[in-house]
DNA sequence: GATGAATGAGTCTTCATTCAT
DNA sequence: AATGAATGAAGACTCATTCAT
């Protein structure tokens, strides 16, 4: 009976925690780190300042533990859809296809995820803000890793995997951000990014010019060829 | 002679309000808007506070001249890259070209550029994001234009021009953020760019394959067979 | 029990927030608004800046709330004074009364209203500035309305009310501020003030010169005969 | 020839001198000695800070020589009104003449000076504010004089000197103050405020009652029968 | 555990004053 | 004498954090 009643304060606790937590991510969405007070969290989730203390160190654990936790979340929904040795394509779309549903379900989130990323600069927050790089780091090491077997199965070109995996991720960054931004001009799902990063924009040229796309008149240091 | 007088004086001047823009510039790109106070920049530009704000009426104002004027610098040197009615390709060649040019001369600024870009949520500056806003949306209409050409030419496949111009700026920005964190792992150049957005990425495959990749009429269920 | 902890907590800050006005008007009545820092009332008042902030939006907002609650009290208190249709003289001797009564046991308020009162240029607050005149312009109306009043009834002579009222309530507060300056040498009371402004100073004249001293028939060629 | 060069450059200067004085008596007139920088003079006296530090030592000095020398020159203009052993009447009719014309040339001045005297708290000059005192204790005095003398002479009544003079003193202001805020509805001439002061406000009544309204030996109680 | 009043270090900003030209 | 750019001390105000109840 103890047992129960204590896990039932601990519910209780972790639904508090939750609440501030759901409340936080909304507004530090919305108005940025230092756009947001503890005050303000207080009022906008009914708890006390110093109930939030109670909860998180600090304005910047409290920050810290929205992102991160949040990340954790993503990175296990997302874990298997790129491991495991599927069809390299296909497991890229399944990843995409898992992203993007994520990224409609949390929007507030990726809002937030985003800015901090791109963030160059130590960002609001020293520490976690290497966990945020860490943790990116680990997604684009993941997707090379599918271009490099993809490579290795002749499934790819040989281009360096890093820079694909950069490069898709930069695409799909992109094109959330104009997603949040302006959803009904710019929907994106799976097939279409997959079309645009994995087929040729280019229109079918006749005899064989379908490899130079990027090389006009081969003068930028001939470095297709 | 009086003449020449002023204007030294007022060479002066603008070269004192250069130096304040541009010790600001490194400043805040490293620490963000938040993470430099007004004593700072003075000490480090070896001005006094109210110096500063001889210049600039206030923080925002410093802040927002410094990218404000910054971006019509490089619009200005990108303007006619993408104009004109050249070859689509070479348009957006020499558009990445300049661009690639100026982000190595000026990764302070991309630095800033891109975590205001990024930023959904309203930035450490209500007016001036919204500008910088406008000013991105104009790149991606310049690029989406060129697109929209290279589409009624049959250069490029009949694709929402719009979605391509946020695909390719979305991949640019990826690339430029690697490469300002970790230069000499992600080195850019146009070539590689304009190879991985406009080439297949996907090895020939014997037989007509290679449009298949992300063909939207595929749906889900086949697509890993 | 529970109310009567919120009450106790209530009248705690209650009391802090008067502890703080009254604090603060005794260092504005001495140094007047600019001569005070926030500072310097928190030191005295020994609660912190954050605290005064707390009770207050600003300097503005805590040097008008201490004028403003301080004039309702004294308005209050005087109000039915001048109201009712008592005797004219009687009226205006309980009013003086009353006044007289207030400015020695609020010598620190009437030396600071006295002094916003008389200020022409936009004082201190621009909206509180406005609140006092338009205060004082209803103490002329109802000194005006009682003197109108009076001439009705044939107990004062046929001059113009609101100028009358405006002489009254002048060289009450030119007593009042000898008073506060120099007390011993300016003692004030209601019956002196009623004898100056009422009686005539001049002394009786044989034979009907009386009424000339400010005859409006006299011009002033002749004035000097 | 050079004595005569000199002194065009020292008018010159004086009429300098005089502009920023003109200039910045109708700034503090308007917006108090907080609600004007030197800045603000600067620019529209059309001299640069540095001059006007060339002229005067500091803001309060500037201030002081504004308030001090046209004291000067209105206690110049009024000084033998009340001197010399002309009639009193004569004297405070003249005086006040003299007052009202001044007033009426030099409102801006008059704005400031009252708001000046009126002030109790150490103002906002600590030297300045004594002069003012002094000089408005002064002018008490000389008025006190007058009706001294009008006593002695037997034309006043015997009341304390040093309160009528600071009764007929604190009228006027007032008036004045009015008089600056709304001209129209509070026109001011000497006669109306000589019949004010002087005469008894009171209608004649039959049987010497004359004397009564003010009587001290009424005590409270017995004054309205 | 929950509360929220109190705290005060840290920021932005102003403006009187100086001084080299 | 005249200028006005530069200075920096001082003041209003904010907000993360603490702690007594």
């Amino acid at each position: 009976m103890q047992s129960l009643k204590v896990s039932r304060k601990e519910r209780e606790l972790q639904r508090h925690r939750w609440e501030i937590l759901r409340v936080a991510l909304k507004m530090f969405s919305e108005s940025g780190f230092h756009g947001v007070t503890m005050q303000d969290i207080a009022r906008e989730s009914e708890f006390s300042v110093g109930t939030l203390y109670k909860f998180f160190n600090n304005k910047e654990d409290l920050y810290g533990a929205l992102l991160l936790e949040k990340i954790d979340e993503m990175e296990d929904a997302l874990r298997d859809t790129l491991e495991g040795d599927k069809d390299e394509m296909d497991s890229i779309r399944t990843f995409l296809d898992g992203l993007i549903g994520l990224v409609k379900k949390n929007a507030d989130f990726f809002r937030l995820y985003l800015s901090e990323i791109t963030r160059t600069g130590p960002s609001a927050l020293s520490s976690i803000g290497i966990e945020l790089k860490e943790g990116r780091e680990r997604e684009i090491a993941r997707l090379a890793a599918v271009f490099e077997r993809g490579i290795r199965n002749e499934v790819f070109r040989d281009l360096d995997p890093f820079l694909l995996a950069a490069a898709l991720d930069g695409m799909i960054s992109g094109l959330i951000i104009q997603y949040l931004e302006q959803g009904d001009r710019y929907p994106i799902d799976a097939d279409t990014i997959m079309e645009i990063f994995f087929g040729s924009i280019l229109v079918d040229q006749p005899e064989g010019k379908k490899q130079k796309p990027a090389n006009p008149n081969d003068n930028h240091a001939m470095s297709s060829q």
